[in-house]
DNA sequence: CCGGTTTGCGTAAACGTTTGCACAACTTCC
DNA sequence: GGAAGTTGTGCAAACGTTTACGCAAACCGG
């Protein structure tokens, strides 16, 4: 802690050279000789050098060293721990590559668009991760058209300029989903979704219509529901009128696992035993849904790995000489963890049964 | 977008004052005039100048406008949604104030004071959030002495330096939990807390052991069990033996959700039923806590709202003109949330009861 | 009308780094 | 032994901003 903030002159200094040369031998410059780098090298330890990124950044004209995570709605990181998670995964990606992580919220006054565009004119960050993606998203447009690096976690319409994105494989996994239910008797399916306009709710919704029709098989049934994303009222109607309807559904997919946990609480509250009367399958396997009495059959989104494998394909953009590499892009597939909210259907003669967990009340009558 | 960035002598060009000139009048600087300052801030505005941070931090031999939080461990996001939280909140109220938050993730090889000390040595923000602190903190010790802005989320031990902090009251919280349940004609006691030293831990057991010795009452007996922080095996372990044992508690206090639950999950396994034969109190209200069966009763932590106020506190020491003014210290009464995980104690006699909502299977035999 | 104060603004230095250019020393080749 | 090439290093400019200092004009009291 001897005297404050050492620069790379009082390194220069020390060793009777020229700042130039500190600052080549440490960005391992080729020019300079190898046993010259080395007592930089050694020099530069010993007084504590540190670069001062400010000074770096100005000349550079760019950032140095941060990569920027737009906070989007306040209601995001609120009902389950997605957003810890995937702030942990990016910072540890990160954190390797000697890049921190800088978050900017969303003042009430701007739009998420406006503040892309502040951070990109500033070069606040040299990259960024952008989430909650839509089929049409002027982020992804605007971002690519700049040439700015960033990563999307979640796709856009195939339409779109190709970029780096991460995702996961809804429809994949709905189509799993799906199969399973039918192996065990279920013919009239229900689906919880939501009304924002997020490319996951398409993939999942397609997956699961695709492996419908896949089938061919005519008593196949499905209804959707449609859910605001927030509003804890509405999502209830939305729920409990699916439930209630006469041909209600005996299995129901919902898009994420907080959908789903309103079905088991409405289901509860119908007077419908799951998985006796009703299977249920969520989406994400956040903390909750093991707690959950049924506990809840859903996917594991592995949010950690999904951060991690962004800020490595954002950290590749920055190391790519060329922009013009084709982008990365990551479909993970997600794992279905089998719990105790699904079972054979009642009504409808069974076909074969799969081994799973079960707590619940066991066979049909 | 036409023609890139744009820098305060573009600013000065057009208006043909010099670039000193700009930066005054932007500043807000006594000497212009104000039709100056007018015509300065309108062309600014026309030709979307925004000055540029990393000149702003070189010149000012500060980091302008960042402010960090170090990610500690990277299990702290994953059980529930406080990181998120904390962070949403944190982003918002900094938002306001124009600061950005950045997030230093800790890698392996590295400690989190060398982290810290890395940050103030390298002036990459202007203060620093942190969290976890214990009774003997290494972190404060060495801001404090450093003179850097800092908020911590916890307070340390009485002997150290005075600093800005604010934390939750568990031990008010804890206190009026006994009182609650003693009125409800509980006597025997358990407490399950933790091994790490963070200072929640002593101000929660120490709330409760005084409360009960304010009582004088000779029948109250309390029970610690000690479980680790992340090793679920010796958590059940640990909870299953303080509700084993032959004058196993009645009423369980616990030093957060996560640990409720647990209790919840292994009473549910030694065939406990939970408000009749034990009484859970949790701390936190974590969403998982209201979806348990029995819904946990447990202290609301306003985790938003305490991010909201670490923000301002530090914002506030960045605008104090002197450094001397007495920190600000904020300790938020946590509220009770009253849910079906307590009751009435089975085998002593009741005294009295409190309205609250229920569930369970009623009264005492 | 004149010294002194106030007001308003420009000049230039400074922050710490990178990098194009120049140059010295050394090597190689004919 | 000198020209040409190679290797290692220094000089100085540049990045965009802030701010100490200086100077001119305007104003004031006497």
């Amino acid at each position: 802690m001897q005297g404050g903030r050492k620069t790379i002159k009082d390194v220069a200094r020390t060793l009777g050279v020229s700042a130039a040369t500190v600052s080549r031998a440490l960005a391992g410059n080729a020019r300079i000789s190898a046993e010259t780098r080395e007592r930089v090298e050694r020099a530069a330890r010993d007084v504590g050098y540190v670069p001062n990124r400010a000074a770096q950044s100005l000349v550079a004209g760019r950032s140095s060293g941060f990569v920027g995570l737009i906070l989007t709605d306040p209601g995001y990181g609120r009902e389950d721990s997605y957003l810890g998670e995937f702030i942990s995964g990016l910072g540890a990606g990160l954190a390797t590559h000697g890049i921190d992580l800088f978050l900017a919220a969303i003042p009430e006054t701007q739009s998420e668009l406006s503040v892309i565009r502040n951070i990109v004119g500033t070069h606040r960050a040299d990259g960024l991760i952008i989430g909650r993606t839509s089929e049409v998203d002027p982020r992804v447009e605007y971002l690519a058209a700049a040439g700015f690096p960033f990563v999307s976690h979640g796709r856009t319409s195939l339409e779109y300029p190709a970029h780096s994105w991460v995702d996961t494989d809804g429809a994949a996994a709905f189509c799993e989903a799906f199969e399973m239910l039918y192996a065990l008797g279920h013919r009239r399916f229900g689906l919880v979704t939501i009304e924002e306009p997020m490319t996951f709710r398409l993939h999942r919704t397609e997956g699961l219509v695709e492996a419908i029709a896949r089938r061919g098989d005519p008593a196949v049934s499905l209804q959707i529901a449609t859910a605001p994303r927030y509003d804890g009222v509405r999502r209830h109607d939305a729920i409990c009128a699916l439930l209630s309807g006469p041909d209600r559904p005996t299995a129901v997919l919902t898009l994420f696992d907080g959908l789903a946990l309103t079905v088991l609480e409405e289901a509860a509250h119908l007077g419908l035993s799951v998985p006796h009367d009703l299977s249920v399958i969520g989406f994400d396997n956040i903390s909750s849904s093991r707690l959950a009495r049924p506990g809840l059959t859903t996917f594991e989104a592995e949010t950690t790995r999904s951060a991690r494998e962004s800020a490595r394909m954002l950290v590749a953009q920055f190391n790519a000489k060329t922009r013009q590499t084709v982008p990365e892009t990551l479909l993970i597939r997600p794992k279905l963890v089998l719990r105790a909210s699904h079972g054979p259907a009642r009504e409808t003669p069974r076909r074969q049964t799969t081994a799973i967990e079960h707590t619940g009340r066991g066979a049909p009558k």
